[in-house]
DNA sequence: CGCATTATGTTGACACTGTCTACAAACATT
DNA sequence: AATGTTTGTAGACAGTGTCAACATAATGCG
């Protein structure tokens, strides 16, 4: 059997592979380690010698769903000027977790009882955290550059809020479940990112 | 033993309770049907006469979780107008996030299998996110009158994303583990409030 | 090479969990 | 009082994470 095979190679790797096959099919719920042993023909104490814990395993996996995220991101087609590229990556934030609903619950659902304790992971979400507020200081030092760190950081928990509580609610299906006239996702998703717009682009001179 | 006499009354009630109190101190994971019975001084298949499962119990708390939830925005202190009083109900929302987080995570992170068995839940939901569509559309019939409907659901659901996903990091000590400068959370939330308003008050003739 | 140390995998056990079945007690109704 | 229904109990089963003791494979060193 070939994935017993790949498991005698390194089994650690392989039980990362077994571990996000099961989450994608079967849910976060339905991971077991012993599960994952089982699928891999070892006994149900082999993934122990390399991963001192279920949560460790956990943590691994979210580490691993927050780089490939980051690399999502990355690899977004870029827009013509900052403001256009900042709505890309927006787009491709909620592109991916749509794409991966399982490995967007990784990442921001899952409750870890310690996050501090599993540095790696804190490390690459940072890395996600800090592609977005580079795209907003990008945007602010076209649009109001001498308030480009006053905005930034405090616009990046805004968009992020947004976006976040958007991805979540969507997964949940809250949106047709509390809505009269259900379907249409995309039209949620548009409008939000319109009003995502007017408030990043808002001079307060202009109004108050 | 007054926990067992509670329980000898309406052992249906003394569970939800006890299961509160247990998600309370120990989370949700920690949460079982067996210590539930344990501390209630019944046997372990006692609370099965009362609810048909563990989902069941726990939607029966999510269904609480809503009431409450409900209960703290209607009794929030009313503002001076339509626009203050909509602030004052977000405010709310936040509080009641920061005050109750489990209770926030029992409505909003707890993945029930099958949402749309337990309707009695979601109809408390539902009934929730009403009051906040109702909130914006008293706003916008002072300010936009002739796009009301038009206006309203679609910034129900920004203005609940924004919330929630507000809520959600800030629960998840996210804030002060990416901040470079933590501490202060009040000023993020202050600043995403102020966005908001920005967004909501945006009449496109004006910029655009 | 051969031996010793270490890394890795196995087996069995323990204490948990949710849930099924079979039984007993308490209660209500006729 | 007899009967049937509601409610609680006892035991079992399969599943889980994790600990301890053991076996084997890999590695490094003389």
């Amino acid at each position: 059997m070939s994935v017993t095979k790949a498991a005698k190679k390194d089994l650690k790797e392989a039980c990362v592979r077994q571990a996000m096959k099961i989450v994608d099919k079967q849910g976060l719920e339905k991971l077991s380690l012993r599960e994952v042993a089982r699928k891999l023909g070892v006994s149900h104490q082999a993934p122990y010698r390399h991963f001192p814990s279920r949560d460790h395993l956990l943590a691994e996996m979210v580490r691993r769903a927050f780089e490939d995220f980051a690399k999502f991101l990355e690899n977004r087609e870029q827009g013509a000027d900052a403001e256009e590229d900042l709505r890309s990556m927006g787009l491709a934030y909620v592109a991916y977790s749509m794409k991966h609903p399982l490995y967007y619950r990784l990442m921001f659902n899952t409750s870890l009882p310690n996050a501090q304790d599993h540095p790696e992971m804190m490390q690459k979400a940072q890395f996600a955290f800090d592609m977005l507020i580079n795209g907003i200081r990008a945007v602010h030092t076209v649009r109001f550059p001498d308030q480009v760190e006053e905005r930034s950081e405090k616009d990046a928990f805004f968009i992020w809020s947004t976006l976040h509580g958007l991805c979540s609610i969507m997964e949940s299906d809250a949106i047709d479940n509390l809505r009269e006239d259900p379907g249409g996702q995309a039209e949620i998703v548009e409008a939000i990112f319109e009003r995502l717009g007017w408030a990043m682009g808002h001079d307060s001179k202009l109004i108050s």
